[in-house]
DNA sequence: AAAATATAGTTGCAATTGCATATACAATCC
DNA sequence: GGATTGTATATGCAATTGCAACTATATTTT
């Protein structure tokens, strides 16, 4: 609760914070310029494509982009109306629905990457070493618990 | 441009991200619930109290905020409605204003930061040790660069 | 100095997000 | 097993954000 707040932590916070800002305008500007939808779209079809046939309840997804439900709730609208995912009702619980994602879906995701992996190439991967890189994550998963 | 994309630049690179979004989930929480403007209130209001009596022009803002020009422009309105800031303009170039912080938004940035503070000190500042954030804030600052 | 270009900020409008509440079903309690 | 509480998702509405175009002034070019 009353940890100390140093320095050197409230630098972290702060340049944690620029850094993801400046990073992220980066990526979603060059999505927007090669005509793409912006990068969460990316973030759901990918945890979708990671998972067997029978997909994603729609709080999992919450749980893995760590979005508001109702607003998950609104983007698989706009993905479903555009034919990248599928919401399929599941005998398991009929609160709710599964979603999966289809063969548009994948395709979209195969055509976000190169251009999602070259910006984060551009702006991310060569401005520390492997080691460093190491490092970073280490502290941000140490963050994270 | 085309440095390697290893594995581990990739995972610090989402690591990045989801901590970044789950802190500031946490704080944006903690605000509301103490009945507290949107963090970036605290931001602009900082940053303006960081400077002598003459203010900031937007742009100046802008670039230490990395906030969009017509979304500052907005953001500034409803701060001025609510008299802690106030917009002058000023000789030096008629194009734009000055923007200044009024006592009140000084007084707001002091009920702000005791919350604000706990919720850093809480989600974040017990985390790492003191070497361990200077490292992680070395690390951010090269890729700020 | 007039014309062309760039910069600072604003505004209208559409899309997205946040907030509160609603609906529908599940799980638990008595 | 009926009532209560909890969970999963959806929706109406207001606030914010993103996008494009606009106004006004500065700066540069010729």
């Amino acid at each position: 609760m009353s940890s100390i707040l140093t320095k050197e932590a409230t630098q972290a916070w702060i340049q944690l914070h620029r850094a993801h800002r400046l990073l992220l305008a980066r990526v979603e500007e060059t999505l927007k310029t090669n005509n793409l939808p912006p990068l969460v779209w990316y973030d759901v079809l990918f945890e979708l494509s990671q998972v067997k046939e029978d997909g994603l309840r729609q709080y999992e997804i919450g749980e893995k982009i760590l979005l508001y439900k109702h607003n998950l709730s609104r983007l698989l609208d706009r993905l479903e109306k555009k034919h990248f995912v599928k919401r399929y009702t599941s005998a398991e619980d009929a609160r709710g629905n599964r979603i999966i994602i289809t063969s548009a879906g994948i395709k979209l995701m195969n055509q976000i990457w190169p251009i999602y992996r070259d910006s984060i190439r551009e702006n991310f991967a060569g401005k520390l070493s492997v080691n460093e890189f190491s490092e970073l994550n280490k502290f941000l998963c140490s963050i994270l618990e």
